[in-house]
DNA sequence: ATACCGACCTGTCAGC
DNA sequence: TGCTGACAGGTCGGTA
């Protein structure tokens, strides 16, 4: 489901409403696919700790988890002054949430009905709760100790000329670069196709076979369309919402995804829609070369 | 090393 | 009404 700028919206949303809150205890459903760390492990490692901040990498939600001051209880004979350097110098880590396509991270109070994927609970100190639903399981929760890299530059970050040299010498058609992760992360199908729209180029085209120019200017389109799309609060499309409950707007800025068909709004062309590494590409056959 | 392709899952919607 | 097939925002691992 989500690419980046929803991934962006979700993690701001759940920073706003669960940082300083404390995981008191958390309850995993018995379905393992969604699991890239055991169970007991994710459980152990999320239970006493507070949420020191939520943010986004690539496509995953990252909590940065601190042991709570004063601890849960065990040992109990050491001082405070040794239970916080404890805190800040051995229990740190970070729990990962990847939505894969349909996964959502909701907040709700207890009494809330458990719906049907629900894969974790975590109830917080507040006496909320922070639930993870998906009915796809392509999700993926793990937990890692600090400093958790998925690999990839970040699109919003990286140098002109940095981008430049990711798509140098690849055979592959564009959109597949543009898709893969360990070059750049963050963006999916919908950001994709909108960005090479905007650049004036076809999905289908090799890598390689890309002037400077097209590539400079596709380091502009990634940028902008990203950053509109943060700003509407990503693109709505069957059941995507925020943290919030909140719908994002960007669906109704889209050119030619989810168009096939429709006239192109720049010349009027039909878009086409076709597979290209198993992906469905919309493009406007005039508009991009 | 790189590049395709199916597999992993469930839900929804269009068409018959 | 119900069945079937296509499709869905993502990643992996196997194979060529």
């Amino acid at each position: 489901m989500p690419e980046l700028p929803e991934v962006e919206t979700i993690a701001r949303g759940l920073d706003k409403r669960v940082t300083d809150d404390t995981i008191d205890s958390v309850w995993i459903g018995s379905r393992r696919q969604p699991l890239k760390s055991p169970a007991t492990e994710i459980a152990a490692t999320l239970e006493g700790k507070r949420i020191a901040r939520v943010h986004r990498a690539g496509k995953h939600i990252v909590f940065d988890l601190e042991g709570a001051i004063g601890g849960r209880g065990k040992g109990g004979r050491a001082t405070a002054g040794q239970t916080r350097q404890a805190a800040s110098l051995q229990r740190q880590a970070q729990w990962i949430v990847h939505l894969g396509m349909t996964g959502r991270m909701v907040i709700c109070e207890p009494a809330a009905e458990t719906v049907k994927h629900t894969h974790l609970v975590a109830k917080l100190a507040s006496g909320r709760e922070l639930r993870f639903i998906d009915p796809r399981m392509f999700g993926k929760l793990s937990v890692h100790s600090t400093g958790f890299d998925p690999g990839g530059v970040e699109p919003l970050e990286v140098a002109e000329d940095q981008f430049l040299t990711l798509f140098r010498g690849r055979k592959t058609p564009i959109k597949s670069a543009l898709l893969n992760q360990k070059l750049l992360r963050g963006v999916g199908n919908i950001y994709a196709d909108e960005s090479l729209f905007r650049a004036g180029i076809r999905p289908g085209r090799r890598a390689a076979s890309l002037t400077r120019e097209d590539l400079r200017r596709l380091y502009g389109s990634v940028r902008e369309v990203l950053r509109e799309a943060i700003a509407l609060g990503g693109s709505s499309i069957s059941d995507y919402v925020d943290a919030d409950g909140e719908e994002g707007f960007f669906q109704l800025q889209h050119r030619v995804y989810g168009r096939e068909g429709e006239p192109c709004l720049a010349c009027r062309t039909l878009i086409k829609r076709v597979v290209l590494v198993g992906r469905s590409s919309h493009y406007c056959p005039k508009c991009q070369k």
